[in-house]
DNA sequence: TATCAATTTGGAACCGGTTCCTAAAGTGCC
DNA sequence: GGCACTTTAGGAACCGGTTCCAAATTGATA
């Protein structure tokens, strides 16, 4: 690999020159085309490093996720990739398979690389992560959880919550189970449940009840399972279209038909809903339109410019075969 | 942000020193103390930009992957991460949306980001993959893909398409239909194609036919509708899990039941294939493992030892509902 | 105590770019 | 043709580390 000075000393010029030909400074069109013939020749690339060095900055923009292998997380993964190509960055993908303390780790190790801005996917924040986000000084945007000290992009999980509980209600059902996750999970633990109790609290004849599971498939099948041993619902909305997969295998593994004998409801969208047997109605959240907004952001606040401290990305409930109408209730 | 200069004026010793106490050169127990606390207390860290100048090398890996949204990427790179991590290494993940010159041009900019080896996750090689692993002089691994000039890790396509072949036959299935992809794709669209005629050649009395359509579910929905209009299969083998997904749908919308009228088999294990009804005979392939190899024989090439030039990764058929008997004929 | 080897330390050069400053060349106007 | 002003080009310093080399210090041995 060459230098710009092996550059320069082959067209005949300084480095400086090279340089200023490189970055749009001004060079006489004579120098321009030796330059231009003997980069043409090499196929000379300038060292990153050596400009980062000097720049004290680079197109890298770090992402840090809590796993690789969920639905949500890839869909906005494009989002972010293909809006930062086209301003011109890169994406780093750290991932921390759940792990808080890698989580911290990784933000300082990202600074360390000197990436221009980190989209943290977050599940929740701690005192250590504001305590990261101050030290590293660089600009931080949170995707999926919210805090007034940092800048947030969040799905408006409380919103989405309450539609698909009010939904279930006007579909005439009266016994819902809720079936989410725990509540160190801000977004899906807390903020969705939080929507589903409030929908459920505007009437005063439901019995609903609250159950909790993983984000993993399997599992929620089995929680589904003993749910289904405890309590008939005749709606049961998951807090994830993966709870809800489950879900639905518990219920033909308890011989109940869905929607006829429970109807089920999901949450993300992921493409696998609209192809299962029934096919389920779910809240879909525009998780591209989400990485692209937060990429967008990102860069924003990495040239200095403004923008909201709080975003919130979009939804709409997906109506398909999973819910069905009680009509032993008026609508 | 301080520098390796203000930690040594701070110490009261000279640059070269630090530089020494941070990469375990000879130093004083008293002088390494001396630094220590100054370390702590500015809670300095390494420029790693000014590292790798010098060094021209980073601990960075970069992968270059077709798509995001696609369980196969995903979990491949969840064990090329994890691996990469214990090995002290990071991975920078550039997405290429199915673009062959979008490939080409992350081939070139990785290079430029001087990252350590390239790990491509690779759909097709042509000359101008093999002209940029030539002029960028750095470490490439091909996963899912051969190629004799390259170091290569891949899924043994068709092997497994023959055992999944030759399982269908032995149940007793003579009408059946290969739902797979174009020929672009050499893994999916070739070599697991290519197992399963094999496996059909062995015998004499196979009425074995050949499809075609996209990797996308919904496509393949449609595909294997129209599949069953023109032809009555009792075995319809899929070149994806997804494919799969969409077969098991298009067959519930004409009425046919799954696995009785109609055997489905999938390719990948998806998690999802084992929560669907019925859950999905299919072949899994260990995506994490070869994702945890490949990083290994990455960093084995970066660090200049040798490994194999062709590696097979494993896999497995898992047995589960969506294939039946067909008694009419005998085992 | 003198000599020599081993350990520790500081200084300077270097990695490959960018940028500032100054000098030289080119241009326009009177 | 001379003067002022603008372009263009070169040289040197700098970014923040690492590494080489030589000097200084320490310790062991005779």
């Amino acid at each position: 690999m060459n230098t710009i000075a092996d550059i320069a000393r082959l067209a005949g010029v300084a480095k400086s020159t090279v340089s200023r030909y490189l970055n749009g400074g001004s060079v006489s069109e004579e120098t321009k085309k030796k330059i231009e013939i003997v980069i043409a020749e090499t196929g000379y690339a300038p060292n990153a490093f050596a400009q980062s060095l000097k720049a004290k900055k680079t197109n890298i923009i770090g992402t840090i996720i809590p796993r690789l292998d969920s639905y949500a997380t890839s869909r906005t993964l494009i989002g972010i990739d293909e809006r930062l190509r086209e301003l011109n960055f890169h994406m780093l993908v750290s991932n921390t398979n759940q792990d808080l303390e890698r989580e911290i780790e990784n933000i300082y190790t990202l600074a360390k690389q000197k990436v221009a801005g980190i989209i943290l996917l977050a599940t929740q924040i701690t005192d250590d992560h504001l305590k990261a986000f101050k030290q590293i000084n660089i600009p931080v945007l949170l995707v999926g959880q919210q805090h007034d000290d940092v800048y947030s992009l969040v799905h408006d999980d409380e919103t989405a919550g309450y539609a698909i509980g009010k939904y279930i209600i006007q579909r005439g059902h009266k016994n819902i189970a809720f079936l989410g996750v725990g509540e160190h999970d801000i977004a899906v633990g807390v903020n969705r449940k939080k929507g589903v109790k409030k929908a459920v609290a505007d009437h005063d004849d439901i019995d609903a009840r609250f159950f909790e599971t993983t984000f993993n498939m399997s599992e929620a099948a089995i929680r589904a399972q003993s749910l289904f041993d405890e309590f008939s619902p005749s709606a049961l909305v998951c807090a994830t279209d993966n709870i809800a997969i489950g879900a639905v295998k518990a219920a033909y593994q308890k011989n109940l038909r869905v929607p006829e004998d429970v109807s089920i409801t999901g949450f993300g969208g992921y493409e696998v809903t609209a192809m299962m047997h029934p096919s389920l109605t779910t809240v879909q959240i525009h998780f591209v339109d989400a990485g692209r907004t937060a990429a967008s952001h990102i860069v924003k606040l990495v040239n200095g410019e403004d923008i909201p401290k709080l975003t919130y990305s979009n939804f709409e409930i997906i109506l398909r075969e999973s819910v069905d109408i009680r009509t032993d209730h008026p609508i």
